[in-house]
DNA sequence: AACCGCCTCAACCGCAGAAGC
DNA sequence: AGCTTCTGCGGTTGAGGCGGT
């Protein structure tokens, strides 16, 4: 209570935002988040921060529409973890787990409604406290998928794991347009992960800042001696500090 | 053109566990 | 050992966009 949390700022980011929290994160790392909301001059709280970065300026991020790949994934992943999104999420590098939260909800509603018009009748017990008419079984193709409702069974007994070439099929793709950061994911180690391929941000559409040049000045600005390219869909960006 | 309903996704909240002191 | 702070996770919400009528 008090003074300091009236003027703690909410809703959407500005650029201005995103600006000062890629140059404080490129300063101090990606740790400490309430340090940095403070030390940034943000009127935002920590967590606030974190989750920006985490959602939307970690330049690991991929953007844009999931593949089939991945969806598959996903429904595999969550066949087996249950709403473990995180860790489901650590298996698809570039997304976040709000990212697939959020894919899941509306696949899940997709499903739920397509079941509803061939009329199928499916009993649901299901625990989900927010998707109340997702059945317990869920039909995709010839497969069938166990919806745990958030209560999942550790490795599902009779779960033949055969992911592998699933995700090797991920790791190929995207061999060529992205690579997960190495762990120390702050911008002060770019360098030793070698080139870094940047957010596949589509300009104007998913980029906080919409050109090329804007970017190359705000990461200029962070202290980051970068070069971006755009290249194909995506944009690569090379920093060189 | 205006309205309406649905969908998407960014951002919030509460909670739990980890880490630090 | 116990308290405080930090971090991460999962659930939820609401604004804005979009398509249909």
């Amino acid at each position: 209570m008090g003074i300091q949390e009236e003027s703690i700022r909410k809703g959407p980011w500005t650029e201005q935002e995103d600006f000062q929290l890629v140059c404080f994160v490129g300063l101090f790392g990606d740790r400490r988040w309430d340090f940095i909301a403070k030390v940034s001059g943000l009127k935002r709280t920590g967590k606030s921060c974190r989750l920006r970065w985490v959602n939307y300026l970690h330049p690991g991020l991929k953007r844009g529409k999931m593949t089939p790949h991945e969806e598959r994934l996903v429904l595999e992943l969550h066949s087996k973890w249950g709403n473990r999104w995180s860790r489901i999420a650590r298996k698809l590098p570039g997304r976040t787990d709000n990212e697939i939260k959020n894919f899941w909800r509306t696949h899940m509603r997709k499903v739920a409604q397509e079941k509803k018009k061939k009329d199928v009748v499916v009993v649901s017990p299901s625990t989900s406290s927010t998707i109340d008419s997702v059945p317990t079984t869920i039909e995709i193709g010839e497969e069938s998928f166990y919806d745990s409702g958030g209560n999942p069974s550790e490795e599902q007994k009779g779960y033949c794991y055969t992911m592998d070439d699933i995700w090797k099929d991920i790791e190929d793709q995207s061999t060529n347009v992205m690579k997960p950061l190495c762990d120390d994911q702050s911008y002060g180690n770019f360098v030793s992960c070698g080139p870094v391929v940047s957010p596949l941000w589509e300009y104007g559409q998913y980029s906080p800042w919409k050109t090329v040049e804007e970017d190359n000045k705000l990461y200029a600005a962070a202290g980051m001696n970068s070069n971006i390219y755009e290249h194909g869909e995506g944009v690569v960006l090379i920093t060189q500090n």
